[in-house]
Parts: structure tokens; sequence; C-alpha cells
RNA sequence: GGGCCAUUAGCUCAGUCGGUAGAGCGCCCGCCUUUUAAGCGGAGUGUCGCAGGUUCGAGUCCUGCAUGGCCCA
């Protein structure tokens, strides 16, 4: 599968090349003012006839008729047809028999419509930008082989000229979410990615080495320590979005490098994270959609607020008629599981409860909706609950089935972190790789005081694939991470 | 980690019962000044993913490996 070298596999574009050298041609011009973009001339293209034009792009079609050739310019926003004419180009027209499907040049004339109605550039100018060795990949079928639409994106980009739409997309929804949350009064922030200890969530880092202080750093698994350093700090309403980095498996759901949204709000509670999870996402899909009823690879979604809400309390009594009110101690839960037929030999507490909420609160979770009340042993960073102390306020929003974030009331009692932490440092010493870093620095920030807060996190590309109607997270990344080549392109 | 599937020309794919490699488009050569999956004529351009094995003979059967996809844990 390996690709030869290109003066192996295309001769004749070589030839073509120096054939540009020889008639005193820069084969890799220089840059070329642009009076237009395709689509725009194409929206409104009766009203531009006659217009004289300058655009540029890479041809992605030549259909040459001796003296006359026409070509499809791709100019990053549409095709637009393009007439060469030998009697309007004159010598110039020698270019034309130098050109190659894939090559980027720069065109100037006169807007017309040929005798079948197409909206066409009549060329009176060719300029070369970019000679291009290598064949376009595909002319009808796109590129379909999923190993190189994911290795060389920019050819399935320039063959799927419907994966550009997706990043521009993409940008459309982080565009959306900084907007409201700007008007909201938030302030974006920027928290180091190489971090000390990694930790704020349950996840494997990835570990570096940083040679002049001579010390390990950790590529950070999320940023809520240090948003909440910022709480201590007086900024009240503050948010990242950022990468995180995660050393974990790769499917459709997880990419080992993501984007994700965290937001936290000062005097706030869960109730209003909700709140605010509804019209981040809600409003994002209506703004960009038009809707906030979408189609996810054929599912209806409704993401009109309210959401429901469902305890998992609730949950448990009506799936697995079970009293969540009774399962106060780990060694509760492992029995409860084991009675149920879940796995739980060799799994961490964590795991076990995820096994219940696999089985019973998952397939609950089909439409926009929130699962509330979480277990303590699994929130080591949220609230407890007064009257259910082993409960915290924690929700997380999901459809069909998956989580879509995370969000609870902070833990701002230093006292109860502490011992939090202890436990997760227990965890750690038993086994559990995924257990949350002790973070003694952080402990000291809440020691000074951080005022009560709503916390939220948001994966923001499982967001796209809704938005883009996408089945895997590697369509939404433009370069998924893959598994290194044994050979080289 | 487990299961299933895929890997053949630049791209998209076919290849029967094991018998010596095919199509469309692209590329290459020739003709052509309103075509648009332009057309007409000519030419098959190849490490059948890699390494072994079975066989007189392997794209095809077997084993292992690699990469990707889907499903499961």
């Amino acid at each position: 599968m390996g690709r030869k070298p290109p003066e192996w596999e295309e001769p004749s574009r070589l030839e073509r090349l120096q054939a540009l050298y020889a008639r005193g041609i820069e084969p890799y011009g220089a840059r070329y003012l642009i009076s237009a973009e395709a689509a725009d001339l194409l929206a409104a293209f009766d009203q531009h006839l006659g217009e004289h034009h300058r655009l540029a792009g890479r041809l992605k079609a030549i259909r040459s008729h001796g003296a006359a050739a026409f070509a499809d310019l791709d100019d990053g926003s549409a095709l637009l047809q393009l007439h060469l004419k030998s009697d309007l180009l004159k010598a110039d027209y020698g270019l034309v028999e130098l050109l190659d499907l894939g090559d980027i040049v720069g065109v100037e004339g006169e807007l017309i419509r040929t005798r079948r109605g197409e909206p066409t550039l009549e060329v009176s100018g060719l300029t070369m930008l970019a000679k291009a060795l290598r064949p376009l990949p595909a002319k009808w079928h796109g590129l379909q082989d999923q190993d190189l639409r994911y290795r060389q994106r920019y050819l399935d980009m320039i063959a799927n000229p419907e994966v550009r739409a997706i990043f521009r997309r993409r940008a459309d929804v982080m565009r959306e979410i900084r907007t409201e949350l700007d008007e909201m009064g938030f302030v974006e922030v920027d928290t180091p990615i190489l971090t000390p200890v990694a930790t704020g969530t349950a996840a494997r880092p990835f570990v570096s080495h940083h040679h002049a202080l001579d010390q390990e750093v950790y590529l950070r698994i999320a940023t809520e320590l240090y948003l909440k350093r910022l709480l201590v700090g007086g900024m009240h309403k503050v948010y990242e979005l950022g990468r995180i980095f995660r050393n974990e498996g790769l499917d459709s759901f997880h990419n080992p490098e993501f984007t994700l949204l965290e937001v936290y709000q000062a005097f706030a509670d869960e109730t209003v994270m909700m709140e605010l999870t509804e019209r981040l996402i809600g409003g994002v899909i209506e703004r960009l959609t038009g809707s906030s009823i979408l189609t996810y690879q054929g599912t209806r979604l409704d993401f009109t607020a309210p959401w429901r809400r469902i305890s998992l309390a609730q949950v448990l009594q009506d799936e697995a008629q079970l009293d969540l009110a009774t399962l106060t101690s780990e060694e509760d839960w492992r029995q409860a599981a084991r009675q149920r037929g879940l796995a739980v030999d060799g799994k961490s507490f964590a795991k076990v409860i995820d096994g219940f909420f696999e089985r019973y609160a998952e397939p609950l979770l089909q439409q926009p909706s929130f699962l509330t009340d979480y277990p303590l042993a699994i929130s080591p960073l949220a609230k407890a609950q007064p009257l259910a102390a082993h409960l915290t306020h924690r929700f997380e929003p999901f459809c069909l089935g998956r989580e879509l974030g995370n969000g609870y009331a902070e833990l701002n009692d230093p006292i109860d972190q502490r011992r939090r932490f202890v436990e997760q440092e227990a965890a750690r010493g038993a086994g559990d790789e995924e257990a949350h870093a002790f973070d003694e620095d952080f402990l000291t920030a809440l020691e000074h005081g951080m005022p009560p807060a709503g916390g939220l996190g948001i994966g923001i590309d499982r967001l796209v694939m809704l938005v883009t109607d996408q089945p895997s997270i590697r369509d939404v990344l433009p370069f998924p991470l893959l598994r290194n080549r044994p050979e080289p392109l």
C-alpha cells in the first residue's frame, strides 16, 4: 500500500514541471489577489454576469477540446467552471497543455454563461500557483479508504468537500459556545496543559519530562482544579475550552486527545448548571440547525428545554427494585451487583457502579436527559447531599445512552476534600490506576476559602458529532490519533 | 483484550471449482473551440497488504503478522 516516490509514479508531471521552468514560468507562485469567492458569485450569478474577476484554487477536472478547454476550479468555497480558449489566452494557451488535475492556479476573466447556461469564467489570464506532482485520489467515488482518509486528511478534503463542511461546523459550534458564555459574563481562561500532577478526574495521563527542571510533567486530564483555583482568586464566572489528553483506548466515541468545555460559576449549584447545559447544548443546536430537534443517525432527538431529570434512586427503584438509601458502602454495592449478575470480581468500586449505570440507566437515557444524584464514591470533587451523605449534588447529561458531559455543585469544604483525596489515594494504592491523584496545592487553595459554585463539563467532539450527524469521533477531528504506519507514504 | 469483515492498477471495485490478472474512471499517445461523469481512436499501467505453508500450479486453500472498519468487554 506504500506509495512510490513521485518521480517514479508520475514522470509526466515532472516533465511538465520542467517544461514550465524551460519557459521561464515559476510553477510555485507567490501571492495572487482574488476579487471574489466562487460561492458568492454563484449565489447570485446573473447579477455578476460580465464582471471581471480573479479567483484562485485547485483544478478538479479538465475537459480539453483541442484549441480550447473547460476546467472545474475548486476555490475552497465552491466549484466554478473555467473556459480556456486559445484565441483569448494566445501564447499563454501553451500553459494549458502543461496543466494537471490537482494543480493550483490563479485565473482572471469575464463571467459568462455557456450555451448550456453553466456559470463560467472566460479565462483571459492564467497564473501557475502550485504544480501538483501527485495525482488526485478520486473523481467520482470520493476517497473511501478510511485509513487514507484519516492519514492524508487533505486528500479526503479535496476528494470529499463535505468533509470541509464538517470542520467549518466544528468551528461554528466552538464559536457559538464562546459567544453564549461571553454574553453571560463568563471569562475564558487558559490553564496549564503541562502539569505537575494529573488530576481532576479519573483517567490515566500521558507522562512527559521537562529537562531544564528535570521533573515529570503530565498532560492535563481535566481543567477542573485550576479553574477552581481561579474561583478562589475571585474570578467568579470562568470557562476553558481546550484540549484534554487521556491515555485510553480509541473507539467511535473516544480519541486520546479531545476538546472539553469546563464552566464554573460561583454561588451557583447543580440546578443552575443543568439549566446552563440545556442553554449551551440546546442553544448551539438550535442556532446552527434552526431547530432544537435534530436527527442523529436516523434517531430523532429533542433538545428542547427542560430535559428530563431522572435521579439514580428512581432508576434503581424502578428498574432494579433496589433502594439506593440502603447502598451506603462499597460492600452494599458489590453485593447488590452480585445478586443481579453484574461483573464484580477484579473491578474497582467505580466500575461496579458503572455496571449498574450501563444496565439500568442508559436504556432510559436515549432522549436528552439528566441523570442526577451520583454516589459520592465516584464523585470525589462534588458536594455531598446533607440528607444523604453517600450521594452528591452531581448530574450527567445524556443522550442515546451516552454521556455528553458532567456537572455538580463543587465541594468547597477543604476538610472533606482532603478526606476524599485520601480515599482516592487508598484506591490508587489498591490498584485503581484511574483513581484521582492527590493535589496538595489545590487543597491549600481550598483552605483559603472557595465560594460555593456550580461546575459543568461538556464534551465538544460529541456535540459536534450530533450537530453534523457523524457516527465516529474520528470524523469530527481533522487528524485523529492513528497507529504509526510501518512504512512511509 | 475477544469476535467478525476488509486489504487486487492512481481511485472505486470484480475475479467462478486452485490453472498463470480484469472493468470503469484516471494516467499515457493521437484528434477535437460551448463541454460538464465531454466525445472519438489507441495503449493495461500490477510486490493481488507482508511472511511462511499445502500443491505440478495459489489473488483463490491453511497459519502467522500488519493496517483499517464494525461489534463486544
